[in-house]
DNA sequence: AGCACGCCGACT
DNA sequence: GTCGGCGTGCTC
């Protein structure tokens, strides 16, 4: 009797096997494909499973093997390429798969909705279609035949055309038409905007990227202002061109309406963009044209990786660098990696774009694995900035910045230019501080101090929910003599309006700036500053976003991140650095870059400010040669937190045992050790560290670690999670 | 993850 | 005597 294998969205590590449907001939068991969804009784409950695949019979006890309720896709969804990319994330990834199954459909559909989006057309069959003339008595149905003989319509243009619904209907009722679906954009094709003239170096990276058509990775290392996004676009015409579709993945905080609006005003309404502002509905409807090839490009985040598509001809992953592509909980992916496995599974080229690349793409570039083309001129700017480091040991701070700062702020105003101040902290001051006893605000539920947020007179907290209203005395000494340590971006906004109270000044953080579309408007405004103007903001403003008439960044602060504990913070801090330098003098007029720091001769700061971003990066892959890190081993992190004080640590102690016994020499094992952050949102968190040498088979045995981590008993309030290739340690 | 089964403390 | 605490194990 055949088994079908099915997998459940829960986190359970196997598939559950069952009976097929009772009104299923073995003929059409056969036919049924992996990533078909099918109802199934799961415990107590209804589930939408997805099929993995087919079995003669099951280990399974006769007596337990339940029955499937129906199949609710004659045919599978999922294209077998992006079914692979699915089993191999689960494997790779050690997660759950049906987890990682049901990713690849939308929301919508994973609670068993039918694919098909409402019919609002009609069609001919292929009997309709055929019917001699004069078949029908009906000249009304005859005139309708003939009408769909040249096109199929919606309803309400055949209304439009004076074809009433009883005719329609009639057509229907004798197999001669069916109800059809047609996209609103199918018929309303638009202008498109111009190609523009490329430089030689663009030329060349759009040929050699166009001329491959299996799989091929390539870096393309572009210095911000360099045209990469123009070379997307050409390459993705030829993709479209040849018949094939493209899907694009850039960062979050990056695909604001101008983002989309750039990709729509060159290939119109072909264009699908999926955005976390979309509703299920609409969500699903751009999912369904990317399967059934009615779109030809796909603009997209992270999650956007696993939209199926009718023949994909190429992928890019702009900014690869970018944390964001990294999942930080639940099924811990890294969608830039699994962009290139899908290449690989799919075979198509894939580019991934970066004025800053990762160490682990420039080390791919260095052993051979991927193409790098570079494009290094800058469209609009006569040169690169001049770097000024400025020591402020021992100098007075007005608001966090030095004298020499905000000269320079005044001089660059008094040209009508703009100013960007770069300050990685929002809130208005990290601390709040006892003047009279040292007593600190702390967040009852995590391991850190709660930020001042002067506007909403309050405490948060940045690591977990928690808010309370700023005290009115101190709660050791009942002293009112509050001082606030250390400058956000609100403090540093009222700061700034005293100094310059005549000047417009436009803080851009998470705070004031909320989605995507407010991004847009900000810089809309600053862009349409004529007088001169001040920009304050954090991360945000490091993404390539068009501020042509800044002509000074001050980077404020960013002490912290020499110092801290990840292994990824220099080659962040590289990366900062270069991309805020980046923000400054563009258009005809030079930029400077003002760099604040207690430690001026910091390595870093002077590699990123003499060398090429090239060089900064063979450093610090250098230094992660010497101490085995990635890429030249990989990490994998067991985390572990619970209410209980001691639980994790515990928990992850025995992990450590199981593990020691079936580990080969040259892996190692760090801690378990409390988590930099030891206690947030009220649980204590520890950390198991493994290093491992690049080995093909690390997966295997993460799998079987994870299936005796699932066995190892654990209180209930105990919660674990394994992140393979972690990007930071917190 | 949910959910049921099951075995010990403090209530009517 | 029972109501309910959450520890343990299962879901085809
Ligand atoms: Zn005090
Ligand atoms: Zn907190």
């Amino acid at each position: 009797m055949p088994i079908l294998r099915i997998a459940v969205a829960k986190p359970l590590r196997t598939t559950f096997d069952y009976l097929p449907p009772l009104d299923c001939d073995d003929a059409s068991i056969a036919k049924l494909q992996p990533g078909t969804r099918i109802e199934v009784p799961f415990g107590r409950a209804q589930l939408v499973g997805i099929l993995v695949n087919r079995a003669p019979e099951s280990e399974v006890n006769q007596t337990k093997l339940k029955r499937a309720t129906r199949i609710i896709d004659p045919i599978s969804l999922l294209p077998k390429p992006l079914f692979e990319l699915c089993l191999w994330a689960s494997q790779y990834y050690a997660h759950p798969i049906g987890e990682v199954l049901t990713l690849a459909f939308p929301p919508l559909l994973r609670k068993g909705v039918e694919t098909n989006a409402p019919h609002n057309a009609i069609k001919l069959t292929p009997e309709g279609r055929l019917a001699p003339q004069g078949i029908l008595r009906s000249p009304k149905q005859a005139a309708l035949i003939e009408r769909l003989q040249r096109h199929e319509a919606t309803r309400s243009a055949l209304k439009a055309e004076g074809f009433s619904s009883s005719i329609i209907k009639a057509l229907i009722d004798k197999g001669l038409a069916i109800p059809c679906r047609i996209e609103d954009s199918e018929f309303s094709p638009s202008e498109s905007d111009p190609q523009p003239r490329l430089n030689s170096q663009q030329q060349f990276a759009v040929a050699q990227l166009s001329q491959h058509a299996g799989f091929k990775a390539s870096l393309l290392y572009g210095i911000t202002g360099s045209g990469k996004t123009e070379v997307y676009l050409q390459t993705i015409a030829n993709t479209i061109a040849s018949g094939a579709q493209a899907m694009v993945l850039v960062p979050e905080i990056a695909l604001t309406p101008q983002t989309a609006a750039r990709f729509q005003g060159r290939f119109g309404a072909c264009v699908g963009v999926l955005h976390s502002g979309l509703t299920e509905t609409q969500r699903a409807r751009e999912w369904e044209r990317a399967r059934t090839g009615k779109l030809q490009v796909l603009l997209g985040t992270r999650s956007a990786l696993f939209t199926p598509f009718q023949n994909l001809g190429l992928i890019v992953v702009d900014e690869e660098h970018d944390s964001a592509y990294k999942q930080q909980d639940g099924f811990r992916y890294h969608a830039r990696d699994l962009a290139v496995k899908r290449a690989q599974i799919e075979q198509c080229p894939i580019i991934l774009g970066s004025a800053t690349p990762s160490l682990e793409t420039i080390s791919n570039v260095n052993i051979g694995r991927f193409e790098q083309y570079t494009l290094n001129t800058r469209a609009k700017a006569a040169s690169l900035p001049s770097w000024q480091i400025i020591d402020v040991r021992q100098q007075s701070l007005e608001a966090g910045l030095s004298q020499t700062l905000i000269d320079a702020c005044h001089h660059t105003l008094g040209k009508g230019e703009q100013a960007l101040l770069f300050l990685n902290r929002r809130g208005f001051a990290h601390t709040l501080l006892c003047h009279d006893c040292g007593w600190v605000a702390e967040c009852d539920n995590c391991d850190s101090r709660m930020v001042i947020h002067k506007r909403h007179n309050r405490l948060r907290c940045h690591h977990c929910q928690a808010q309370k209203p700023l005290p009115k005395t101190c709660p050791s000494c009942h002293s009112n003599h509050w001082q606030g340590v250390g400058y956000g971006t609100e403090r540093a906004e009222l700061a700034l309006q005293s100094l310059f109270p005549h000047t417009p000044i436009h803080r851009i953080d998470s705070d004031t700036v909320g989605s995507a579309s407010q991004l847009d408007h900000v810089l809309d405004a600053i862009n349409a500053n004529q007088t001169g103007c001040l920009i304050l903001g954090t991360q945000m403003l490091a993404k390539g976003h068009d501020l042509a008439k800044v002509t000074l960044v001050g980077i404020v602060d960013t002490d912290a991140l020499l110092f801290s504990s990840d292994f990824r913070a220099e080659e962040r801090l590289g990366q900062l650095l270069t991309q805020v330098s980046g923000r400054s003098g563009r258009g005809d007029r030079p930029g400077t870059v003002m760099l604040q720091t207690h430690h001026p001769d910091a390595e870093i700061f002077h590699q990123v400010i003499h060398q090429d971003y090239r060089e900064t990066a063979s450093s610090l892959l250098h230094a992660r040669h010497q101490t085995g890190l990635p890429p030249f081993g990989q990490i994998v992190m067991v985390h572990a937190d619970s209410k209980d004080p001691s639980e994790a640590e515990r928990f992850l102690n025995s992990a450590r045992h199981t593990l020691t016994s079936s580990l080969p020499q040259n892996h190692v094992l760090i801690g378990p050790l409390p988590a930099p952050l030891s206690k947030r949102a009220g649980k204590f968190r520890y950390q198991l560290t493994w290093l491992a040498p690049h080995e093909k088979n690390l997966h295997r045995f993460v799998h079987s670690i994870a299936d005796t981590l699932t066995r190892l008993p654990h209180k209930s309030e105990l919660s674990w999670a394994i992140d393979i290739d972690p990007h930071d340690f917190l």
